[in-house]
DNA sequence: GAAACTTATGGAAAGGTTTCCTGAACCAGG
DNA sequence: CCTGGTTCAGGAAACCTTTCCATAAGTTTC
């Protein structure tokens, strides 16, 4: 890889001068109008009482219609709004909802951090985001300093596992918990069924009448792994077992969660003919992908020489035909923030079990066919 | 496409008593020690002030080195925290950054948060999450109900058209702004140049000595469009003419941003012997790697029938040899937040140009080549 | 040895809401 | 006409910090 160094960061864009005048203004701008009104204004803009005022624009008590215009009508004119330091100091809730997660650009992640924003704007709520990696100082930076700081009334953490000292710490302070993707010791908790989403794609190659089936799947010693991993090789070696099929460590394959890494694995998998299986099971759809393109760089035809299975229906496998075992991650996301927020607007409710299965469903497409019959058999 | 549905969703986890016992004692836990210590406690356990704790803890004022560690390990002793919302009632500053961006699951946005949420937490800031797209009402709703609430101390708004009367809204509350990813009038802003970026992915084919060039970039007359899509298409044709190569209709295709839209265009673009280029200038990496499956496809040999080029330098670029002009979301996220937090800190000070650009290179690996000499010419 | 600083601490005010408590007005029922 | 309930509105306390001001002790400086 040769790389050439681009001339240099210009500094200045070519509007410099335009822009620069634009912001200038309104930069002086603020001087002028530099009064921001506080509840005061509006109650003697509106001539009522700051009580009045509050209770007219939170909505809560008594206040007449004639004067619920008035005073929002002031607020509008006035530009007013509350604050929201003074107001959450008072009612002790802050509106935020923290979440944790441990990395955003990837799909499953990103879907689950959509699906969780949408939830939580939706009901009012603002999202506090904290990326954390698994790095110990990292994690606890977080938590000491940032989280329970008084600035979230929940979290939610995904794939993160928690110490229990943590936990408790969280609990202990009253704030509603969730986990999104694997079973926080003590935290309830939303995912798959990673042992039957694998068993189901694996009975779907065995249905078709695969006998020789490997599974490409993350490394279960990994410390990324939330028994995601072991879970799906789980299911594999179950369904197997169920058929009355044996099974080795030839069986199984670790690589990266990703397209290079199912690619690297599919290459070296699918490189020797005699080893080579006629179906795969890929326990991510990205890694299937990947397996698919060493496939087709090899001349071995998908699905006549190779069936290969994913989970996720990620949004590259229409494009793939890869059939698949679909999980949705945005609507776990929304799962949990339901049960947050249950648990902040109605007390003492808590979910009844401590662990919710989010539905998946086989999605068949071109990648998987009964395997061709053997020459040689 | 054939779906099956999975059994259903199944409520309770196999391991639901132990989940649901160990939950249920926490829960009670908090019962015992609802006691949430505040700042007199510490003060009364340290045998000082409340004055001196804030000071001691804060680490603003004199305070002597024994009185401070008293402090502090009162305040550790007791689990104390600041209460936030009391503190930036006071001091008037949230230490929240309010983000906007239209969509989380894509390269260069996941990118940008992730620069971004890594900038802001370096610096002892908190993220606050608004995933808006497009949508006038949901944008207007976040700006009315939700940023403007006093909750956030600045604003990053990426690759979002605001309005000037948005944008006045906002610097009229005092609160600084920055964009990415494309010129917000009156904001300053940071992104790549774009023109530059295409000019220099273009000037690469012409020098390879490639005359037959199609660039395959989005839609210019999309909304999404952040005057991104026309610079670059701009840019390209700037390099055309610069060395004297004409141009038409056909010199253009437009397409979604990512892998199938390329793929798409690909198809029917190589599809046509008579049509086909001898290269093409795709707008973004996904585009190009759509393009390249869909040349594979069509037995087009990348590069010795068609080169290929891309912006972004994508992860998964690497795994198909694409030569690309390399640009750092991260980076530019963090130079944003840069921006705002320097507002922040040192009042007065603004950037003293309306735009920066972020620098970018150009990655050759294997996707791009001197065309084959042309049979009839 | 007094004046001028520097360091260390406490008391009290301030910041902008929400909510409790109280009181007034109004209406229906006996 | 009186009682009791409902609706509406205001005064004031409470929420928990930070910061201003004042005081006091210790340290330099001429």
């Amino acid at each position: 890889m040769t790389c050439f160094e681009l001339p240099a960061t210009v500094a200045l864009a070519a509007s410099r001068t335009r822009a620069l005048g634009f912001w200038k203004r309104l930069q002086t701008k603020v001087d002028e109008e530099v009064t921001v009104s506080g509840i005061e204004d509006v109650a003697s803009l509106a001539g009522v009482s700051k009580a009045t005022v509050s209770r007219a624009l939170s909505g809560r008590g008594y206040v007449s219609v004639e004067t619920r215009a008035k005073v929002s009508d002031a607020a509008h004119r006035l530009g007013y709004v509350v604050s929201s330091s003074a107001s959450s100091l008072v009612t002790g809730r802050t509106n935020n909802v923290g979440v944790i997660i441990p990395r955003i650009n990837q799909w499953f992640f990103g879907s689950i951090l959509e699906g969780v924003e949408r939830a939580l704007l939706d009901r009012g709520y603002d999202l506090m985001l904290y990326n954390v990696s698994k790095t110990v100082e990292e994690r606890s930076k977080v938590f000491e300093y940032f989280l329970v700081r008084k600035r979230v009334d929940a979290v939610i953490a995904v794939t993160l596992e928690i110490t229990p000292a943590e936990t408790e710490r969280l609990v202990g302070l009253g704030k509603p918990i969730a986990g999104i993707g694997g079973p926080l010791e003590g935290i309830p908790t939303v995912s798959i069924d990673d042992v039957a989403a694998a068993r189901l794609a694996t009975e779907h190659l065995l249905l078709l009448g695969h006998r020789d089936i490997v599974h490409v799947g993350g490394d279960v010693d990994e410390q990324m792994d939330f028994h995601v991993h072991s879970k799906r090789l789980k299911g594999f070696l179950e369904a197997l077992t169920a058929a009355g099929l044996p099974h080795d460590e030839n069986s199984y394959l670790a690589t990266r969660f990703d397209i290079p890494g199912g690619y690297r694995v599919g290459k070296q998998l699918l490189g020797d003919p005699r080893r080579r299986p006629t179906a795969v099971f890929a326990a991510a759809d990205e890694v299937a992908i990947g397996v698919i393109l060493a496939a087709r760089e090899l001349g071995i035809s998908v699905p006549d020489d190779l069936s290969v299975i994913g989970i996720d229906n990620h949004p590259l496998s229409d494009m793939f035909g890869l059939t698949t075992v679909e999980q949705r991650p945005d609507l776990q996301g929304e799962h949990a923030v339901d049960w947050v927020i249950r648990q902040l607007e109605q007390p003492g409710w808590s979910p009844d079990a401590g662990h919710a299965f989010a539905p998946t469903r086989l999605v068949m497409r071109s990648s998987t066919a009964p395997p061709r019959p053997r020459a040689g058999s």
